[in-house]
DNA sequence: GCGACAG
DNA sequence: ATCTTGTCGC
């Protein structure tokens, strides 16, 4: 899996925000709303001691949620973490994870925002669009916007709203459990990025894809620091 | 200026 | 994100 777009991302926090308003616009809707089979979630590893870090990809079968297949990479972090920024400093390693992997997936699910972001282009919108793949936010916690506490019951939704418009949901994937925070990353409706996430959502509060890569990832870290 | 702030 | 045990609640 290839991506369509390349980065060098030797740019200042001003440059990197134009980037990201540029490409945010890039941002599309899906043609066909055509059948999810398989979806990927991606997730990132940090080392303590070093300046190491690791990136997972695990493939699931949609909806049934069978592992398919995985792969992970490891990198060192070169740029900081700044909030709204956070895809500038874990697309090179996820890079080089998705690029071991082979066909593309339907669907890439990634911990972060969408478009529930400053600027509307958070690192699952640039994954989406760096593979020109659909992918959605799912995010454990909010970046921008205010909502109000969806119902106590699995299933249940409050959209986010961010300088007067929807930006994403809350989504209650668990019964009596803390929400997670759905966005369109990508080529996604809400609707239907909302659907995969609960859907995806068997039995904890994570949906699979993201909480298998989060396994993964983190066992190839700390196996790699023995 | 102050507070907020994905992972 | 990462370092960590038991403990409270469904």
């Amino acid at each position: 899996m290839k991506p369509e777009i390349r980065h060098s991302f030797n740019l200042s926090f001003r440059e990197a925000a134009e980037l990201q308003k540029k490409l945010s616009a890039k941002i599309s809707m899906p043609r066909k709303t055509k059948t999810v089979g398989t979806v990927c979630g991606v997730d990132v590893s940090y080392s303590l001691k070093t300046s190491l870090f690791f990136a997972g990809a695990v493939v699931l079968s949609f909806p049934g949620m069978e592992i398919l297949s995985s792969v992970t990479a490891k990198g060192t972090v070169s740029f900081p973490y700044v909030p709204g920024f956070l895809s500038f400093r874990e697309i090179p390693v996820l890079r080089k994870c998705l690029l071991r992997l082979g066909r593309k997936p339907d669907v890439i699910m990634v911990d972060g925002q969408g478009i529930a972001h400053p600027r509307k282009f958070g690192l699952a919108s640039h994954i989406g669009v760096t593979y020109n793949i659909p992918s959605i936010g799912c995010a454990k916690s909010l970046l921008v916007g205010e909502f109000n506490e969806p119902g106590t019951k699995k299933g249940s939704k409050s959209p986010i709203i961010y300088k007067g418009e929807q930006v994403g949901c809350a989504l209650r994937t668990k019964d009596n459990v803390k929400p997670v925070f759905i966005s369109v990353g990508n080529l996604i409706s809400l609707r239907d990025a909302l659907n995969i996430a609960l859907i995806s959502a068997k039995r904890y509060r994570i949906p699979e894809p993201t909480r298998q890569a989060h396994m993964l990832v983190n066992n190839f870290r700390k196996n790699h620091e023995k």
